[in-house]
DNA sequence: TTCGGTATTGATATGTTATAACATATCTAC
DNA sequence: GTAGATATGTTATAACATATCAATACCGAA
């Protein structure tokens, strides 16, 4: 996938790729990719956007599984815990992770408020700053949110 | 206040100069802080840590107003959307800026896991960092959220 | 192989956070 | 003092998340 969570990219190759990679860090890691976790994190991969518990509910519900909401929180949950998506805070909302070879990391995200269109990019040199901040004030990190909204590139041209 | 926000200090005279601030502010910009919305700034300046919509609904009702929901968040879209106060999306909580001086502006918040303190720190490089990173990919910052999760320095000491 | 523990799933109920919608009151400028 | 804008009161409901407990599936050890 390019850099560049903007651009276009070869969508099949990355819901297949993601999939591969999931299934084999689950395998070297001793996880369980079950069925349920397996499929929430193929309709997130489909979607390719940030969605809530309950549209991942609705996608079940129309397959015919009969899903309730804990169905939907342990999958995202697992997929979470382990690194495979990332809950966007500000939307309430869950994305399959784009750098899922990575494992457990300190992702950004740019959300756009007009289309919610959702971009995770690493943060290098930001990510240390705040991190050895904290630090010298006696706090340990264990997790990081960052999460930047404004306007994607496409919604800025479309209404400048 | 001073610069380390776990340290001890002079909570009333924080408490007294927050609001002397936000009056001031208030009178200079045009804005209008009715009883209402001083009455909630106050009670997360008492409080000093972050509170739920539903928390402060229930100081308020505790206190003879028969408050119903529109009015927490009425009053706290205020104060957020001035910098009066700040959304901790981790905790879907309202905390009061410890620097309302500078108006808008972009803080990062570290959250003890342990015992729910929210410490307030400016950011100042790392923040740049972040926003010349996406203005690279083309993406326009408007808004930010950075919230580090972890174990304060007094949560430390106590389970180490 | 079967026993027994652990992890996962199924199902119901409920808890928590947030907003829609519309009526009324208050302020401010003209 | 009236009009327009802003703020508040009130009811209802949407949206998001978890507790609990029973049933089943998986998996390693005896």
């Amino acid at each position: 996938m390019s850099q560049n969570q903007f651009h276009d990219h070869d969508h099949q190759g990355c819901i297949a790729s993601a999939l591969a990679t999931a299934e084999a860090r689950c395998a070297a890691e001793g996880l369980r990719l079950t069925a349920q976790r397996k499929r929430v994190l193929e309709i997130l991969l489909e979607e390719h956007r940030a969605l809530g518990a309950y549209d991942i509910l609705a996608r079940l519900s129309a397959e015919g599984q009969n899903a309730q909401p804990p169905v939907a929180y342990r999958a995202l949950d697992f997929l979470v815990s382990h690194g495979f998506a990332h809950r966007i805070e500000r939307l309430n909302a869950y994305i399959a992770c784009t750098l899922p070879n990575e494992g457990a990391h300190m992702p950004a995200f740019m959300i756009c408020r007009n289309c919610d269109m959702v971009a995770e990019t690493g943060r290098p040199e930001a990510e240390l700053g705040l991190v050895s901040e904290a630090k010298n004030l006696g706090f340990a990190v264990e997790r990081s949110s960052v999460e930047l909204e404004g306007l994607c590139p496409a919604c800025r041209e479309a209404r400048p």
